[in-house]
DNA sequence: ACTTTTGTTAACCATTTGGTTAAACTATAT
DNA sequence: ATATAGTTTAACCAAATGGTTAACAAAAGT
C-alpha cells in the first residue's frame, strides 16, 4: 500500500522537490532561498513542500546532508586508504575536481552553511564518527619525512596546501572567471589541467 | 552648521552604524542580515539606519565597497610592483594573511557576495579600471620561465596555487578548526607560519 | 461500487521584515 | 530666549514570507 503510481508525464513529486530545492539552496544559500522559488522551480504548489518536508529547515537539512555526504566522505576514503602518499595527492585532486566540475557550487555551499552555524552542521548532523579524518594521511606524511624521502614539512601545512589549491578555484570561481577573463569552457579546461598540475607542483615542492 | 558635536559617551552615530552593519553583514551575509540586528548592535533605533543610509541595499553596498577595497587593491600594488618574483610570493602571503588575521570573515564575505551577483559587484561598483589585475605578475612568471630560472609552469596555475594556499584556510576556517581539532590560538599561529611556509613551498616547487 | 488513503491545490493566516511618519529632543545660531 | 536645523525615537505600515487549512482529485484497498 505504500507503492507509488505516477502518471507518465511527471516523475515522483518528492524527487522533483528535492531537485528544485537543491538548485535553489545551492545557489542562494539557506537565508537567500525562498520556499516559493523552490515550488516554482519544481512546478508544484508551495503547500506540497510542507506535505513532503515539514518546514524549510527540514528541507534544507535534507539537501545539505545529501550534498555534504558527497563532499566529505570522499576525503576519508582517499586519506585513509593504503595508497602511497604521492598517489593520494593525485587521487584527491582528480576525484575532487571531478566532483566539483559536476557540482561547482558544492564547496561554496558546504563552507557557507558550515560557516553559518559550525556546531550544528559539523556535529549534530553527522555522528562524530564519519567526520572527515585526515589523521592517517598526516601520519603518512610524517613517516615519509622521517624516512627522508621528502623534505621536512609540517603535515598540516601540506594538507592545507593541497586543499587550498584543489578547492579554492571553485569557491572563487566567479571572481577568477571575471578576473582572468576566461569563459566557462576555459575554466573547465584549466581545472582539468589542475588534476595533473597540483600533484606535480606538490611533489616538486617536497621531493628531496 | 554642519559641525558635529557629540556627547562624551557615544561616538558619531553614523560610524557606529557602519561598525554594526559591518559586523552583521560580514557574519551573516546580505540575505541573512536583519536591519533590526544592525540597529541593536549599534544600540540605536532602526529608523536611524534609514536616516543615514537610504535602505538596506545602500547600507550593504557601502560596507561591501569599504571591505572589498581592503581586499583587492592590495593585489594590484603587490602584483604590479617592480619587486622580483620571489619577493612577490612572500609579500602576497604576508600582507594578505595579516589582513585576514585582523578580518577573518573578509574573504568569505567578499567571495560570497560576488557569488550572489557577479556582474553587479565586480563591474558596476568599481569602474573597470581598478579591478584586480594580475597581468604584470603573470608576464613576470612567463619571463622567468623563458630565462630558465624556474621550471616551466603555467602562470595561471601558479597564481591559483598562491591564492588558494593563502586565502583558502581563512575561507574554510570553521571547517579546518573543527577538523584539525585546533583552537583559535593555534589557528592564528598556524597562519603566521604560513607567511613563510607558502613562499618556501612555491619556490621549492618551481626553482630549477 | 464505495471507502480509505495519499497527493495536490487555492486561499488564507501569522509573523517577520524593510521601510515610513510624525513627534520629540538636542545643539547651535540669532 | 527663541527660532532653526539636525538628530533620534516610538509607533505604525505594507509587503514578503513561512506555514496552515479545507476542499478536492487520484489511487489503492475492500
Amino acid at each position: 500500500m505504500v507503492k507509488k503510481k505516477q502518471t507518465a508525464k511527471d516523475l515522483n513529486a518528492e524527487e522533483m522537490i528535492l531537485a528544485a530545492a537543491r538548485k535553489v539552496f545551492m545557489t542562494k544559500g539557506m537565508a537567500g532561498a525562498r520556499m516559493q522559488d523552490i515550488a516554482d522551480e519544481a512546478g508544484i504548489n508551495k503547500a506540497l513542500l510542507h506535505y513532503y518536508f515539514k518546514d524549510k529547515e527540514k528541507l534544507f537539512e535534507t539537501i545539505f546532508l545529501q550534498e555534504a555526504k558527497k563532499f566529505f566522505p570522499k576525503i576519508n576514503s582517499i586519506f585513509n586508504s593504503d595508497d602511497p602518499l604521492f598517489e593520494k595527492f593525485e587521487r584527491f585532486a582528480t576525484e575532487y575536481i571531478d566532483e566539483m566540475q559536476q557540482n561547482p557550487y558544492l564547496p561554496w555551499f558546504v563552507i557557507n552553511e558550515i560557516n553559518r552555524d559550525p556546531d550544528q552542521f559539523m556535529y549534530s548532523i553527522w555522528g562524530s564518527n564519519n567526520l572527515p579524518n585526515p589523521s592517517k594521511f598526516l601520519a603518512q606524511i610524517e613517516k615519509e619525512v622521517k624516512k627522508g624521502t621528502i623534505k621536512r614539512i609540517s603535515p598540516m601545512h601540506l594538507l592545507m596546501n593541497l586543499l587550498g589549491m584543489t578547492i579554492f578555484p571553485f569557491v572563487a570561481k566567479p571572481m577568477i572567471v571575471r578576473n582572468m577573463q576566461i569563459d566557462e569552457l576555459q575554466f573547465r579546461a584549466a581545472m582539468e589541467q589542475r588534476k595533473k598540475e597540483i600533484p606535480k607542483f606538490i611533489i616538486d615542492a617536497i621531493l628531496k
